[in-house]
RNA sequence: GGGAAGAUACCGAAGCGGUCAAACGGGGCAGACUGUAAAUCUGUUGGCUCAGCCUUCGUAGGUUCGAAUCCUGCUCUUCCCA
């Protein structure tokens, strides 16, 4: 993997550059849609391509090795084949699962015990069997195992977490330099800086971070509660001490004005389940504000979901969209979903231009005061 | 023609003397959702001058300190037998 570094806004941390892999090129800012299970829940690859103009989307490990099991992807011959998507992929390592999964896993030095959340089944995360885990998935880009903390823990926890953290982030790069990629091209892999919300740990983790000379550097354990404000500062911490010449990776972010806020200071990639989750459940983010299409008033509006929308989807009525997704029917999820996650990737599409062409900080500004408006 | 069961809020359906403005579903309305245990979850759903009051359980009466609950007439519905 290769980074370019294009142009740095003069007056903001805002980059604008161009990641090379084995499957094509990936333009950054760029927003990842999630495929937790190896598929972008409701999303055809050919709309992701043609229609979203989606550059690399995201697989999960935890869930892809409980079904269909890691087997039947190797069987297929990677990810990549079994779900025909051949642009790149980032395989999420599991870290967060150590995270939201918190009641039914048990943390211990050698790694995380879980249960299944299908069957109750016991399974074992370590380091090492998950590098293992990713190099049979297959993904161009693939996570570190960590622990996302979570946003209120004291710091005593974050200092520990973050120590257990570094200690498997060794193990990780170890196991990833004694493997091989298994389908003939070359795969990369990516630390996360951790440290919850306590500054100084987050200096030290992206000290530590910087070690490993990685092709790009993710930062973990923000948008898990803690206030907006406090997020951005930790960005901010973060991205001030990363080397420019690598693509930051903000993981599970955000709203459409978390990305513009944290583009704004220096990262350059993102993923989040927003604009498929909220979708499916009737939330629409559009250029003029945010739409509840549940609600009522939307019932008799026979006007496009976003008349200057980039998705063939946005012609759709709201009227009828609201009919959809009230009535439950598939298509509503999966016209909500289409029209989110293309308006996301015109948003970090339109945010890289402005910072190519200059003037990103003012149209940010603009956009973020709009992107408020409860429509 | 004879017999039986029933009529509860927008719909379905509990309740069968006071703790009932009335369980529970559905529907309606609103909110939440950030490296997806989510096509999920939460709240609300008679009216008002809203920590209180008023009107509601087919309908008209009655019994009782007190009735959605007991009694009588009426109206309607469903089922069974002729």
């Amino acid at each position: 993997m290769k980074f370019e570094l294009l142009k740095t806004s003069e007056n903001s941390r805002a980059r604008a550059g161009i990641i090379t892999t084995a499957h094509g090129n990936i333009e950054t800012p760029i927003f990842m849609p999630v495929g937790t299970a190896g598929s972008v829940k409701g999303i055809h690859t050919r709309d992701l391509k043609e229609d979203i103009k989606a550059q690399i989307i995201l697989g999960n490990t935890y869930h892809l090795y409980l079904r269909p099991g890691i087997g039947v992807i190797e069987k297929a011959g990677g990810l990549h084949k079994f779900n025909r998507w051949d642009r790149p992929i980032l395989t999420d390592s599991g870290g967060y699962q150590v995270f939201s999964l918190g009641d039914i896993r048990k943390l211990s030095e050698e790694g995380a015990r879980f249960q299944s959340h299908i069957d109750g089944s016991y399974h074992m995360f370590t380091p090492e069997n998950v590098i293992d885990t990713q190099r049979a998935i297959g993904a161009d880009i693939i996570m570190a195992f960590d622990e996302c903390s979570p946003g209120d823990a004291d710091y005593n926890y974050a200092k520990k977490s973050l120590e257990l953290t570094q200690r498997w982030l060794e193990r990780c790069f170890a196991r990833f330099k004694q493997t091989e990629p298994k389908y003939g091209y070359s795969q990369t892999l990516f630390p996360i800086v951790q440290g919850n919300t306590y500054k100084n740990l987050r200096k030290e983790a992206v000290a530590h971070v910087k070690n490993f000379d990685a092709d790009g550097y993710a930062i973990g354990g923000l948008s898990v509660g803690e206030a907006e404000e406090v997020m951005y500062e930790m960005t901010e911490v973060c991205t001030a001490g990363l080397p420019a010449g690598k693509p930051r990776y903000l993981m599970g972010v955000g709203t459409p004005i978390n990305i513009l806020e944290s583009i704004e200071r220096g990262i350059d990639m993102f993923d989040c389940v927003m604009p498929t989750r909220n979708g499916r459940n009737g939330m629409l983010f559009t250029s003029k504000g945010i739409i509840n299409i549940k609600n009522k008033k939307w019932g008799n509006d026979h006007s496009p979901i976003d008349e200057n929308g980039s998705s063939f989807v946005d012609q759709y009525s709201k009227s009828y969209l609201r009919h959809l997704i009230i009535s439950n029917e598939m298509l509503g999820a999966q016209i909500a979903s289409q029209h989110n996650l293309a308006f996301y990737l015109w948003l970090v599409g339109t945010a890289r231009q402005k910072i190519i062409d200059g003037g990103f900080e003012s149209w940010k500004k603009e956009m973020v005061i709009q992107l408020k408006v409860r429509l």
